[in-house]
DNA sequence: AATTTAATGAGAATGCATTCCCATTATCGT
DNA sequence: ACGATAATGGGAATGCATTCTCATTAAATT
């Protein structure tokens, strides 16, 4: 039968996504775990983010028009917020409660996501420093 | 100079739209707007989309993995529900306000997107009718 | 160390929503 | 009604994220 081998690539990528206060894209995923296994392919990133979601690991975070990040499943219940500046996404911990209450007469509410957008504490500074990148920082 | 003119097929879709009671995607405005205008094609569906947008007639609503739906931009400020069962998205007009508190520190809110997800109150009714689509239904 | 075979990686392939192309049609000012 | 040209519609083309293919590499077992 079938074994399951651990790789460098997967643990790489494990130890990424648990050490990032945000969820993550693939490609962001991708870039940072080559530091760690230089070559690592997009196919590879994929196909580990599958079985690590399968395995309850971590969970995909979908935002509207974005496509799929995926994060530590030991958050526990958040919410997001992205920064219409630079596009990361953050995590909102916590939660409004009590928002089933808003759906109409008869519809029943099994789930909620709530989505922030601003500036980030960084891209919110007055007076940035010219030449900073408009797009996406490590962090 | 170039004109705009007035067509059928532009009236059929905001007729459409405005009397929607939730937001409609491109493929359910063509489907709609074909009992008024048979030949209507996506292309110009789309083509007019943009134009009503740009006109601030209609705007898009986006949910996390969904492709845009569009509807009037009569509502005012308001949410949405998507039903687990038949897909498709109702308005809620509530709001819980004061979200803007909920950013990390530092943070700028400048806006944010609320979604329910649960039954609609037709697919929540415990007994449906056998063979009743699990499919978008028409309203 | 040798063997077995799961996992990788590079690129091709797919699925999909949206946009482009362009010959044909239809709106609107005259 | 006529003419100029904006708009249409059908299919091809695009952009994109994700998946597949398959020869090669490397875990795990002996």
């Amino acid at each position: 039968m079938s074994q399951e081998r651990s790789t460098r690539q997967r643990a790489a990528m494990r130890a990424v996504i648990e050490a990032a206060a945000r969820p993550l894209s693939p490609q962001e995923i991708c870039a940072m775990a080559q530091s760690e296994v230089p070559g690592l392919g997009m196919a590879t990133v994929y196909r580990n983010l599958k079985l690590m979601v399968e395995a309850g690991e971590i969970e995909p975070v979908v935002l509207p028009g974005e496509g799929a990040r995926y994060e530590s499943t030991h958050h526990g219940h958040h919410h997001h917020f992205q920064c219409n500046e630079c596009k990361r996404v953050f995590d909102v911990h916590e939660c409004p409660g009590d928002l089933d209450r808003l759906a109409p007469e008869g519809f029943t509410v099994e789930r909620h996501e709530l989505t922030l957008y601003g500036r980030c504490d960084e891209c919110a500074a007055p007076k940035r420093a010219l030449g900073a990148s408009a797009l996406p920082k490590e962090r």
